[in-house]
DNA sequence: ATGGTCCCTTCCGCTCAGCGGAAGGACGAT
DNA sequence: ATCGTCCTTCCGCTGAGCGGAAGGGACCAT
């Protein structure tokens, strides 16, 4: 009786996240047909899916009838942990640091393999930006990524350094022994610094965020474009509002 | 046949909103018979629908068992159209404001009746800060709203002027003509003062965000808790912010 | 005109995913 | 020991969702 393949679990739970998860930083509006394509969905199922995501005020619709992700879906996801939370307790300490560098300062957090950006400051006259909130980018690279996987569990930390290391510049660390050793000091200073190791002109200096009790939740950097003194001039103001920022979350969580 | 009510439709996809919009600022952590109670649904069901959501990463479990938003979800909700975008091209002239003036400055859309906080910049020394970052607050009360609302479809005004306009202290205008009347001035000015019409000892100065064809689309203000100088002093600067802000935005959608 | 290709939308009968009542287990308070 | 609350699993019924088919633009070519 079984004909062709079966298919396993479709649930519909899984379709509504399949046709959300079609939109990315690359593609923020689609239209239905390229919907269905990339949730690799039949045409006619997506169209109520997505008609339903519409009146629910996930999606909206624009006036040449592509859709995007609704802001009531903004609404919702804005109350994520590390989400708004973190993002508002963070806040003044990156204006901070913006305020003495001027340069771009960041707030990361690890999910998975990644590093996912919570929040950006930047100048209007950003150079060069490689990061957008929301967006994601490898562990082994930037000053957020060591710091986040000097810090990582043990078993995230074997992962990535037994996968693939990915080449940006020349400068990138792609030998898995000296990342480690980079790790243990990145561990020791409390600091990590990425000299050109994502792109060819630009060094960052990151230092970790902490909760209440010690564990390292998030980390914070300011991005340069100058020279390399730029990052011993920057150090020790990162570490500073790096424990300021402790200081302030852990006071949060009564 | 037909027994007891007949239940409208109570569909899968509206289901999971409801399920996500159980979750408010005010209650970001649920249990699941919480979680049940709020979206009024059968235990059971909402004990499969939740394990679903979980296992698509748009709730995270902690380790006490109840749940939350997860990032997954912020992660996609972050291509919202007045979400990243705006807020990414917004934040630079909010970081001058809060630079030259060192008090709040907000972002934020209209919603329906409402105005929707997307994004605040806070000194660390915030004092009475009543809006958040996905917050909601009434258009007819503060600077954001009034620019808003002035700009907003003849309807929306009608309906917002005819509804009722809550009071928050002896400043704020609940009288539809003389709210009608600051409207047009509003218009006329290109910039909102609510004058301790949210709170006693709040002020703040509000100027329009618009896309590259003139319309309005958002509202940067300033909130100050001095005295009524500040209001003067402020206007130009917040002026030539969201004059800025609307060349930028214009330069951006190429 | 005519045919082609691309979208989007509506219709409709089959079927299996989801439903929710019932029952059971884990914890804690009285 | 007895109740209350919370979470989880089981299982047979059924209607919500499915998707192929068909129809309706809009926009090219030829």
């Amino acid at each position: 009786m079984d004909n062709e393949e079966m298919e396993p679990h479709p649930s519909r739970v899984a379709r509504v996240f399949a046709v959300l998860e079609a939109f990315t930083p690359a593609r923020p509006t689609l239209a239905l047909s390229e919907l269905a394509r990339r949730a690799s969905l039949p045409l006619t199922t997506t169209h109520r899916l997505v008609a339903e995501l519409h009146r629910a005020g996930a999606l909206e619709r624009q006036a040449d009838g592509r859709y995007r992700v609704g802001l009531r879906l903004w609404e919702i996801a804005s109350l994520a942990p590390r989400g708004v939370p973190l993002r508002e307790a963070a806040l003044p300490f990156l204006e901070d640091l913006y305020e003495v560098t001027h340069e771009n300062a960041q707030l990361g957090v690890r999910e998975g393999h990644e590093v996912l950006y919570i929040e950006r400051i930047t100048g209007r006259h950003a150079v060069g930006v490689l990061t957008r909130v929301g967006g994601r980018f490898p562990l082994h690279a930037s000053g957020i990524g060591l710091v986040l996987l000097a810090h990582a569990p043990e078993h995230v930390q074997r992962e990535v350094l037994e996968g693939r290391l990915r080449r940006f510049t020349d400068y990138t660390v792609t030998d898995p022994r000296r990342l480690e050793r980079i790790l243990a000091q990145v561990r020791r200073d409390g600091v990590a610094i990425s000299d050109r190791q994502v792109t060819d002109d630009a060094m960052s200096v990151a230092a970790p965020v902490t909760d209440g009790r010690g564990t390292v939740i998030a980390a914070m950097s300011v991005v340069a474009t100058a020279g390399p003194n730029v990052a011993v001039r920057l150090a020790p103001v990162v570490r500073a509002a790096a424990r300021g920022t402790s200081r302030a979350l852990s006071a949060q969580r009564k």
